[in-house]
DNA sequence: CATGCAATCTTATCAGTGTCAAGATTGTTT
DNA sequence: AAACAATCTTGACACTGATAAGATTGCATG
C-alpha cells in the first residue's frame, strides 16, 4: 500500500480524492496541480498523464461529486414510497447534501462550467418534479413553471445554506422542511 | 484625458471598472493583476498602491457591483406603489439583474467570499420580504419561513438563469413572472 | 522467455502570476 | 522652497500551469 514504486498504480483516482479533500479544507481557489501532485507523493508533471490540463481535472472531479449526488437522489427515491412526499424529501436531501459539504456547492456551480442544457444529474430533480406534477394532473405549461419554481427554491436554498450564517438551527432537517413547506406549489 | 502622466490620477476607479469589464468578457478566473495593470496602461505593481492584494481588489470590485444592485432594488421599490406587487417586481428585477450579467452572479457568489450574517445588500430583498409579510399579518415564525422560501426561489432562479440554457424565451420578463407566480406564498 | 510497445512517471524548462522592496516622480502642505 | 506623503516603476522572488525529452515499468506478442 505504501510502497514507493515508480508506477503509482492508482494515481488518477487518488488525485481526484485528495484533490476534493483539499478543496473542502482550503477552498478550490488554492488548489494547484503541483501541490496536489506533492500530496500524492508524485512529481509535478505526473498528473498530466491522466488529465489534459487543470480544467480537465476540475471537470472530472466535478463529475465525481455529481455521481455521488445522483446516487443519493436515486437512493432517496427508492426508499420513499409515498409519491406525495417524494418532492419534499428529495428537496431536503438536495439541500442537506450541499450543507454537509458547502465547498462542493461552490466547486460545482461557481465557474459556469456546468452545462444545464445537456443532460446533467442536476436536472434529475427537475425531471422527477415534472413527472410528479404530471401525475398530479398539472398541465404541461403550468407544470414546467411549477417545476422551475420548485427547482429554483431548492437549488437556491442549497446555495444560501452553503453560505455562512443563513441557516443555523439545532434541527436543520426540520428547518429546511419548514421552509420548503412554507409555499404552496 | 489620455495624457500619459506619471501619476494616473484615477487608477483605483479605473482598475475596478476595467477589471469588471474583463470579468464579464473573459471570466473571473482569467483575471490577473498584471494583465489588469497593463490594460490600464500602468506597471504591474501599481495596483498595490490601492489594494492590499488581489483578494482585496476582488472584494472591493464585488462591493462596486453590490452597490449597483442595491440602488436598483431601492429604485424599484420607489417606483412600485402597489404593496402587493412589490415582491413580484423585486424578484423579477433580482433575477434580471443577474441574467443581464451572468458573470456578476458567479463573481459575487462563487467563492464564499460574501458573508450573509453581517448586513449585506442581498439581505435587502429578504428584509423587504419580511416586512411585506409582516404587513400581511403573517406571524413571526411563519414569516421567516416564507421569507426564506421566497428568497431561496428568487436567488436560485437568478442562479439557474445565470447558467446556460435554463431560461430561453422571447419574453423573459413574462417567463420569470410566470415562474414566480407558480407558487402560492 | 525475450522483445517491443504503450502507459506512466521524472527531470528539466518555459512563460505567466502574486507580491514585495527599493527607488523615482509627483501633488500637497508647511 | 523644502519636506512629506502618495503614487508609480523597476527588478526581483517564489509559485503556478504546461510541455518536451527521457527513464521506468506492465503487458502483450512472438
Amino acid at each position: 500500500m505504501s510502497e514507493k514504486t515508480y508506477h503509482h498504480g492508482n494515481l488518477k483516482r487518488e488525485l481526484i480524492e485528495k484533490g476534493l479533500a483539499y478543496v473542502c479544507e482550503y477552498g478550490a481557489e488554492n488548489l494547484s496541480m503541483r501541490k496536489l501532485a506533492e500530496v500524492c507523493g508524485v512529481s509535478s508533471a505526473a498528473p498530466y498523464a491522466h488529465f489534459q490540463n487543470k480544467e480537465d481535472f476540475l471537470i472530472q472531479a466535478q463529475r465525481f461529486i455529481t455521481e455521488q449526488f445522483t446516487e443519493m437522489l436515486q437512493e432517496c427515491m427508492e426508499t420513499v414510497k409515498d409519491k406525495k412526499k417524494i418532492l419534499l424529501e428529495l428537496g431536503k436531501r438536495y439541500v442537506l447534501f450541499f450543507y454537509e459539504n458547502p465547498s462542493y456547492y461552490h466547486f460545482l456551480f461557481s465557474h459556469g462550467r456546468i452545462e444545464l442544457t445537456e443532460y446533467s444529474p442536476y436536472l434529475l430533480f427537475a425531471d422527477i418534479a415534472e413527472e410528479v406534477f404530471s401525475e398530479m394532473g398539472v398541465k404541461k405549461k403550468a407544470r414546467r413553471k411549477k417545476m422551475l419554481a420548485l427547482w429554483s427554491m431548492v437549488h437556491g436554498l442549497a446555495g444560501l445554506t452553503a453560505m455562512k450564517g443563513v441557516l443555523e438551527g439545532d434541527d436543520l432537517e426540520k428547518e429546511i422542511e419548514g421552509i420548503l413547506n412554507a409555499v404552496e406549489i
